[in-house]
This record gives structure tokens, C-alpha cells and sequence, in this order.
RNA sequence: GCCGCGGUAGCUCAGUGGUAGAGCGCACCCUUGGUAAGGGUGAGGUCGAGAGUUCAAUUCUCUCUCGCGGCACCA
């Protein structure tokens, strides 16, 4: 006699099971047509199942979230089927529901191509027209995993052989075709819809480890309808014109080219911008008792054995012989007998060198040692990525040597600088996280424990909300990691805040304590801005291009109306310049609209008319960028205004 | 590094087994125009590199390289 209670409160007492279509139907005839799928005490289901004990249910219709994973999910299905059908030897393995859509993952030996798409596609179609309803059986696990073996189907047949013994193997069939699915599903093909597309195709390693064979991924997009799906493809279009290599590129930033791949070439306009956050960063670190250091490029290999690096970080550093090249055009190059000396990967080491100068008392710490740092790392081509992933970059790094007991006011400290640079930059949506210990680590159990606790102490103190990524941490110690999202809906890591009990230990730092005994210091690495290279990355691509006017790299420009005016745009621009403002002149034989788009187009932030008018008055006609309106005024007074509003925000303060 | 896709003028892209085209940009000339494109003329390309097939390759094939999207990696 099961109660079902609904949404709204009400009872509906039954003689037996009922299914969520019997619910649906007795509630209303149109809710019914409607309802795909149903919420038991929260939990998604399949709609014709039956409930035996009280419940709470609720019908989910297709035009709810659940809907939309529901048609995500059965979409993943149908592009398996079709593949199937149309490749046959094609083996099935995974397909989840994913951000924005789906992907489903094949082995299959020939390649397929994005050629094949339009194909695919249309064979989902078809079997949308079909309305191939959907059956769920659950079946018993050794005949299961001999039926999949004897299709040919290795990877499901695995896949059962790992789920554990408590959870049932269910089959959905949609027609003649069948997959191992955990569901919930459409009670057929049809409420998938036809709003759907594939998108790219990429390979993928089985289960996600590179040691395994790799699988053919094809990603694909689901929507509730063809508006949905268009205003997708909308937006996507919309975010690459905020990819920063191409704003990079349009507005003179920066480019990269093979000979260097994956280190920057920065324009004048881009390190426009690097130097004012530079300026910027430098004063916050030296308002907040960092001392700036700067340490050496190059470093023998002894070294880096001594710190961890030559072990465990080898094959991303580049390593340079300790040789004078051979100058004979014929002889080898090198005799490769040379000692090895590499590039920094990191300035932590040569901190800790800077650390054990002299004798260090409890009563010198914390040392907060900054060092706008260039590392190198020899990362796989394949990861390289705009400024986002280099090669070569700039950390806004610093190592805060420091007692145990020091470790949460120290964190507190960082997290209150973290939020008030971004804060200041402008970045709001940031995800905080904890990462936790590894499976591999140095270090005993309770000293992690203690350190996460810190940390999370830390993070409640400072009453920001975090998540904890288990298992996340670096070897020798949690990390709290701060992570922003690109144009495209990719997230990076920028800021970071590791403990490290390790590397002290390892390179034998230590400062004398109270008690007169040598003690180890406890390291803390951390940026806020992570690299210059990618925080300006996610910079351009927060703005669009259109940077704030403390940073960009032109803030205004004096364009004339007439060449009459020209001497006075030239003394007007001087005077801002004077003034500490970067202005260009436009004094180009073109007319002033042409003149209004182009800057707008280039994105600067102010463009002051000049024309005869304006020269006679002493006066300028401001426009500002995104807006249709100009506003004339006295140059002083301009310059009184715009002086300040062009400070860096911490200098408004 | 792995899988798929790509590389033609500064940029965006078209095109072809008989050694190349557009728009924008650039230079010059005319135009002195009041807040998102005034007109004209012109310059500009080893069609990513190498090899192969062919009478002939930018076009077809292979290798390499770089880029793009994923995957793996990111101590």
C-alpha cells in the first residue's frame, strides 16, 4: 500500500506498485504525455518503474534539468546505436553526460573521421523517427559478461566485471539494440528530439590512463530544442572572438612562433600590460612583508638531484651540457661527456640556498622571500595552449618560510592579499579548493592531517567557501588551488598555496628555535597570480580585449577632426602623457568616423575628438568605449578626472 | 607524447594536375570630412618543409614540422 507524496504536498495512497507513468496519468492526462522519467526521494528513475513503499515523487518532464541530462544521456545512447550500425566491429564503451552535451567513446581499429558526422547523424535521426522504445532487463552478471565477450564486446564485459556485487547489471534495449547502462532513460527514441549535433572527434585512453589503448571519443551537443542547440552554437561562436591568442593577435599583444614554441614573444602594447600588473603586485607584495629576491637561471644538476627535481621532475626541465661547443664544422657538436647543468623548472631550491645564508633564528620568521621567477619546463607538446600552458614563464612566486604555528596566519594572509588582487583585477568567479594527500607522499599521516585541517581552519576563518579535491595534493604536501575559467568554459589554475615539509628537509634549511635546538621551517609556495602569461590569458579573455583603463596598454587616443587641429591634439596628447597616461595621436588624413571605429575596434579605452572647435576653446570631446555618446570638456579638467580614474586600483584607495 | 583535423598575401578565407584570387589591412594620390568604413591607384605569395608519382604538383602519396580540438601530463 504504497503513499506517494507529490510536489505540492498531497497524498496519493495506492493498492499496489505504481509506476511513474501510473502517477503521471492520474495526476493528468497532459502531465502524462509529458512525463519522461521521475524523482523517487530524489533519485532519478526510470518512469515505468514501480514503486512499492511510500515515496516522494516527483514526474520529471523534458523541459527540466533532469530532462535535459535524461536527453543528454539517451543522445550518447543513439550515437552509439548509429555507430553501430553503421560500423559494425565497432565496440561500445562509455558515454557520459557531460557540460553542454555528451560524448560516447568506441574502439574501433579504422579511424573514423569528422567526415563521417553527417552520416552519423543522420542515422540518428532515422532512429529518433523510429521511436524505438526503451526496455531496461536486469540481467545476471556471468551470463551478462559471457554475452558481451561473445559480441565482441571486451570493454562492457570489463566494465561488469568491475561493478561491485551489490549493484545490479542492467541492460537498456532501445529496439534490437542494447548497451550495459546504469540509467535512467526515455521511455523511447523519440524524446530525444533532433536537436542535437556532433561536434569533435578526439582520442581518449580506456578508463582514462595513457597505459591503455586509446579510444576514439566523438563529442557531441544536445539541446532541448533547435533554438537551444542554435544559441549554443552561438555562443560558442561568440567566445572564440574572446580567445586570447586571437585578441593577442588583433589588438598587437603578443604572438608565438615556431622557433620559440611555447614561449612568448611579447609586443610592446602586451608588456604594456604585464609591467602595470608587475608595478602593481610589487606593491601589494611589499605592503604585505615579502622581501624580493632574484636567483640564478641556470643551475648544475648536482643541485637539482640534492633538491627532489632531477628524481622526480627530470623529464620536464631543460637540461643544457656544461660545455664549451665544438667550433670545428666537421667534429660533433658537444663531446657528450659534459656535466649537466638545467634551466630552473622552479625558483624553490635557490630560495632555500638564500634561506641558508647565515644563521636563521625563530625570531626572523616568517621570511616571505618573493621572486618574480622565469621557469622553464619542457611541457608535451600537446598541452601547449596560447599563454595559458608555455614553456616559458614568469611566476609572481614567493616562499614563506615559517614555524609550524605560524602556518594559518600565514594562510589567512595569503587568502586576504588572493581576494583583494582579484578583487582588484576584476575576477569574480573563482572556485576554491583544497587538495588533498595523494596516494604517494612523503611525510607521516598526522602531519597531513594536521596540515589540512590548517588549511580548511585557514578557509573558515577567512569565510570563503572551498571544495576538497581528495587525493589532489602534491607529494609533499596539500594545496589550495584557485581556479578561473576561460572563454570557452576550460578552467585554469592561476593562484596557488602548497605546504611543503619536504623540501626543507631535503636541502637541510633550518632556523634555531626558542629552545636553542635547530628546527626544520615549514616552506609555503605561492602566487596569486600563478604566471604572468596565463593570468594575462584570462585577463584578455575576462574583458573581451577591452581592458580596464589602468591596464590598457593605450588608454586614449587624440584623434583629429581636420589637420588644422593637429599641433593641438600633439599638445593635448603631451599633456596627458605628462601626466602619466599612455596616449597616442591620430592624425591621419581620414575622416573622423573612420578614425572612431578603428580605435573602437582596437579597443581603446578613451578617444578624445580634437577639431577646430575644441583647439579654440582649449576642450576635447570624449567618447568612451562601448558608448554611442561624447561629452566635451576642458582639457584640465579631463586631466584632472582622467588621471585618476587611469590609477591602479589600489592607488585609488 | 597519443588520436582527429588543418597550414594559400600582414589578417580572414576562396581556388586549381598546366607555377594563384577576394575582402580587410598596407603605400601613394585626391578628398579637410564632427563621433563605428569617402574615392582612386599600387605593392605584396618558394601555396609550412622535404621526398615520391607525373611531361607537369600549391593540388595526388609518404615523411617531417608547426598549429587547432580533445586525451594523458601539469611535481
Amino acid at each position: 500500500m504504497p503513499q506517494i507524496t507529490l510536489p505540492d504536498g498531497s497524498i496519493r495512497p495506492y493498492d499496489g506498485p505504481v509506476t511513474g507513468t501510473g502517477i503521471a496519468e492520474d495526476i493528468s492526462k497532459s502531465l502524462a504525455k509529458k512525463a519522461i522519467a521521475m524523482k523517487v526521494d530524489g533519485e532519478v528513475r526510470d518512469i515505468w518503474d514501480s514503486i512499492e513503499k511510500d515515496a516522494k515523487v516527483e514526474i520529471v518532464t523534458r523541459d527540466s534539468a533532469e530532462g535535459l541530462d535524461l536527453v543528454r544521456h539517451d543522445a550518447a545512447h543513439l550515437l552509439a546505436q548509429a555507430v553501430q550500425e553503421l560500423f559494425p566491429g565497432t565496440q561500445v564503451t562509455i558515454g557520459p553526460v557531460i557540460e553542454d552535451g555528451f560524448y560516447y567513446d568506441f574502439a574501433r581499429k579504422e579511424p573514423f573521421s569528422t567526415e563521417d558526422f553527417e552520416k552519423i547523424e543522420k542515422k540518428m535521426a532515422e532512429l529518433v523517427d523510429a521511436d524505438l522504445p526503451t526496455k531496461k532487463e536486469v540481467w545476471d552478471r556471468d551470463e551478462a559478461i559471457a554475452k558481451f565477450e561473445s559480441m565482441g564486446e571486451k570493454y562492457k564485459a570489463e566494465l561488469i566485471r568491475d561493478l561491485p556485487g551489490s549493484e545490479d547489471i542492467k541492460v537498456y534495449h532501445h529496439g534490437d539494440w542494447f548497451d550495459l547502462c546504469r540509467g535512467p532513460h526515455l521511455p523511447s527514441t523519440k524524446h530525444i528530439g533532433k536537436s542535437f549535433k556532433l561536434m569533435k572527434l578526439a582520442g581518449a585512453y580506456w578508463r582514462g590512463d595513457h597505459r591503455n589503448e586509446q579510444l576514439q571519443r566523438i563529442y557531441g551537443t544536445a539541446w532541448l530544442s533547435d533554438k537551444d542547440l542554435k544559441a549554443h552554437l552561438t555562443r560558442l561562436e561568440e567566445a572564440e572572438k574572446r580567445d586570447h591568442r586571437r585578441l593577442g593577435r588583433e589588438m598587437d599583444l603578443f604572438h608565438l612562433q615556431s622557433e620559440a614554441q611555447g614561449s612568448v614573444f611579447w609586443h610592446a602594447k602586451g608588456f604594456t600590460i604585464w609591467r602595470e600588473l608587475e608595478a602593481y603586485i610589487r606593491r601589494q607584495l611589499d605592503a604585505d612583508g615579502y622581501e624580493e629576491v632574484k636567483t640564478p637561471q641556470l643551475l648544475d644538476s648536482v643541485f637539482w638531484q640534492q633538491s627532489g627535481h632531477w628524481a622526480k621532475f627530470r623529464e620536464n626541465m631543460f637540461v643544457v651540457p656544461d660545455e664549451v661547443p665544438n667550433t670545428e664544422d666537421d667534429a660533433p657538436l658537444l663531446s657528450g661527456k659534459a656535466d649537466m647543468m638545467a634551466l630552473k623548472p622552479m625558483n624553490c631550491p635557490a630560495h632555500v640556498q638564500i634561506f641558508k645564508q647565515g644563521i636563521k633564528s625563530y625570531r626572523d620568521l616568517p621570511i616571505r622571500m618573493a621572486e618574480f621567477g622565469c621557469c622553464h619546463r619542457n611541457e608535451p607538446h600537446g598541452a601547449l595552449h596560447g599563454l595559458m600552458r608555455v614553456r616559458q614563464f614568469t611566476q609572481d612566486d614567493a616562499h614563506i618560510f615559517c614555524r609550524e604555528d605560524q602556518i594559518v596566519d600565514e594562510t589567512i594572509r595569503f587568502l586576504n592579499l588572493f581576494a583583494t588582487v582579484y578583487g582588484d583585477v576584476g575576477f569574480t568567479d573563482i572556485t576554491y579548493k583544497i587538495a588533498t594527500r595523494p596516494e604517494v607522499r612523503a611525510g607521516s599521516d598526522e602531519a597531513w592531517d594536521r596540515a589540512e585541517q590548517m588549511l580548511e581552519e585557514a578557509f573558515k576563518q577567512s569565510g570563503l567557501e572551498y571544495e576538497i579535491l581528495p587525493g589532489e595534493g602534491a607529494f609533499y604536501g596539500p594545496k589550495l588551488e584557485f581556479h578561473l575559467t576561460d572563454a570557452i568554459g576550460r578552467t585554469w589554475q592561476c593562484g596557488t598555496f602548497q605546504l611543503d615539509y619536504v623540501l626543507p628537509e631535503r636541502l637541510d634549511a633550518a632556523y634555531i628555535g626558542e629552545d636553542g635546538n635547530r628546527h626544520r621551517p615549514v616552506m609555503l609556495h605561492r602566487a596569486v597570480f600563478g604566471s604572468f602569461e596565463r593570468f594575462i590569458g584570462l585577463l584578455i579573455e575576462q574583458y573581451a580585449g577591452k581592458m580596464p583603463l589602468w591596464l590598457a596598454p593605450t588608454q586614449m587616443v587624440v584623434a583629429t577632426v581636420t589637420t588644422d587641429a593637429n599641433d593641438y591634439a600633439e599638445k593635448v596628447a603631451a599633456e596627458f602623457r605628462a601626466a602619466g597616461m599612455r596616449v597616442e595621436t591620430d592624425l591621419r588624413n581620414e575622416k573622423i568616423n573612420y578614425k572612431v571605429r578603428e580605435h573602437s575596434h582596437a579597443k581603446v579605452p578613451l578617444i578624445a575628438v580634437v577639431g577646430g572647435r575644441e583647439a579654440e576653446e582649449r576642450k576635447l570631446s570624449l567618447r568612451r568605449l562601448g558608448s554611442k555618446d561624447s561629452s566635451v570638456m576642458g582639457v584640465d579638467e579631463a586631466l584632472a578626472e582622467l588621471k585618476k580614474e587611469s590609477l591602479a586600483p589600489d592607488l585609488k584607495r
